[in-house]
DNA sequence: CTGAAAGCGCTTACAG
DNA sequence: CTGAAAGCGCTTACAG
């Protein structure tokens, strides 16, 4: 059987309920006894039941994190190994653990999310990303439960959220390709119900309209129309009258496609074209040509979150409801 | 307060024993006492308490997952999100969360799987990554621990694993290449400490050996050169007299780099070099040219790896302790 | 500073 | 088919 509480207590001539106190660090317990029972601790090799221990303390000392549906949909494959580990950083060291949870629709995203809470299966959660009309984080919101959003819902201001400043570094992205000549700046959407999709297109849009550039309808390409046929959607742009000599790419493997795309169709990069792209995949620096991104901080964001939730499970004050991780551009051959 | 099993047990006008016999769907219950019980836990929001129903049960429904350290020199961006999904789609089928966990070191490794096993935290542990030597999993062995590893352990051929074969998939892509009119076929290896990286350099070996080839050291290339100052590692191989026309290279990640380098020293792909990688990372198919591959199956690694720990969890016979995911050649320009 | 007792929310032989 | 009782391994007021 295994070694309990009660074996140690015995060995070391106490009470279980010392023996509890020395685990916990209670003040108030002699240091000849913390000692004592210590000492027949690690030779008995004990280890406290985690489960018997959440039980009493109604606490579970454990994050979960729901991974969305679709996550090759979304780049998210890079995005959530890098987001993972700044999470799993920040609670390891606070003592708590991470549960993963996944659905394949919202319903079952719901289901799970709704046994983690009523089960009381964890003390708060933190969600990846955000949709338009995220059920989720409406039920999270009506259960009072900690959470934490990677994103922002615009309809909810409130809630706690990490988040880089989308708007900004797209803007941040057209203003250094207008200030390198260009002046018809195209955009690459990625799918249009995430708000951060909604978020650079607004950012880009802002830039542009500063310059006095309204964008025609043209120059946007649709993230659905490059999966389902890239080089027809590239040349298509490439056709068009008055057509984008730079375009912003909502993230690396979308730019990969259309590199790929251009130089089958006979286009040089940055020559005919200039490309910038956002999340700074690994390869992107190793393409050719390397391909310029932003640098959203992807570690530093699961980081933050973890944070954020922590303090929001504690009940310690929480100064900033939003947070911000800085991006960085990072321009490379594709724009130069 | 929260509902409980003994809320629902009054309100039904039964014994709280009954309510639990319901909800396991124990037979030996009436048709009618059922159909009640579960109105009432309808009609309150009933949720079992996890953590108590685990303490009693003894069992936690949960399996871990330890994240290798140094996820970035594994290759294991792409991979981890992969396989984490076909673990995740497995588990969550079967009733089981997943818990993940990851350590700075090896003994911050250990630490961690010690606590999971000693504190009855999860029920079973999934390994990512097989090192040469590695003291998690003896620990897990000398436990008698339920685990299964992604990989192998050479010393261990008795535990349970879940792996491609390695050695076949190197020695296919190989002869691929033979097959195409090379005889001088190098090989880019990735971190030699991890038992991959030695199964498909033997695989290369065997292949080229049959056609009676015995390759030089100039044609071996080593990751922490190619990492280091990869253009430089890639002129010498080829200024070296009697270079490679061929590579067979140990990730795609590695060979992008390669194809930049070849790429920047004024070298074409396939023509003055043929590439073939491993693991077909999403951006491989889009980079120009596009980038041979061999599909490993990570989600179904993930998927046999899950399925596989659960029978063992259960106790449920195991007729093979080794289980091999089929490896699939995908040929693209870098090396037609 | 320490112990005895009650309780966290469930399951499971043991009876009937 | 159903209930009363004991127990999983811990914590935490309540006393002293």
């Amino acid at each position: 059987m295994n070694i309990t509480i009660i074996d140690v207590a015995k060995k070391a001539g106490v009470s279980p309920s010392t023996v509890s106190r020395v685990i916990s660090g209670s003040t108030r317990i002699s240091a000849a006894t913390s000692q004592k029972v210590k000492a027949v601790m690690e030779e008995l090799g004990y280890h406290p039941n985690l489960m018997a221990k959440n039980l009493v303390s109604r606490t579970t000392m454990t994050i979960g994190l729901l991974l969305p549906r679709n996550a090759d949909e979304a780049f998210l494959d890079i995005f959530f190994s890098e987001v993972t580990r700044g999470i799993l950083s920040k609670a390891t060291r606070a003592g708590y653990d991470l549960l993963l949870k996944t659905g394949k629709s919202e319903q079952e995203e719901l289901d799970a999310v709704n046994r983690l809470v009523k089960g009381r299966r964890v003390d708060g959660i933190i969600l990846l990303q955000s949709r338009l009309d995220d059920n989720v984080i409406r039920f999270l919101q009506k259960e009072k439960f900690p959470f934490v959003l990677i994103g922002r819902d615009p309809e909810l201001p409130d809630i706690l959220t990490v988040d880089n400043d989308n708007v900004q570094s797209a803007y941040d992205v057209t203003k250094h390709l207008l200030d390198r000549g260009h002046s018809r700046i195209g955009y690459a959407s990625g799918p249009l119900e995430l708000v951060v999709s909604a978020d650079r297109h607004e950012g880009y849009r802002q830039a542009l309209s500063e310059a006095g550039i309204e964008p025609p309808p043209g120059w946007f390409v649709n993230a659905e129309l490059l999966r389902a046929d890239s080089t027809a959607a590239v040349r298509e742009l490439m056709e068009s009258p008055g057509r984008p000599t730079a375009l912003v790419v909502m993230d690396d493997l979308l730019a990969f496609g259309i590199l790929n795309s251009l130089s089958e169709l006979g286009y040089s990069v940055p020559g005919d074209m200039a490309v910038f792209g956002f999340n700074d995949n690994p390869m992107s620096p190793l393409s050719s040509p390397p391909v310029s991104s932003v640098d959203i901080g992807v570690y530093d964001l699961g980081l933050e979150a973890a944070g954020l939730l922590l303090r929001s499970i504690k009940g310690e004050p929480i100064e900033q409801r939003r947070v911000i991780v800085p991006h960085r551009l990072i321009p490379r051959e594709s724009s130069t």
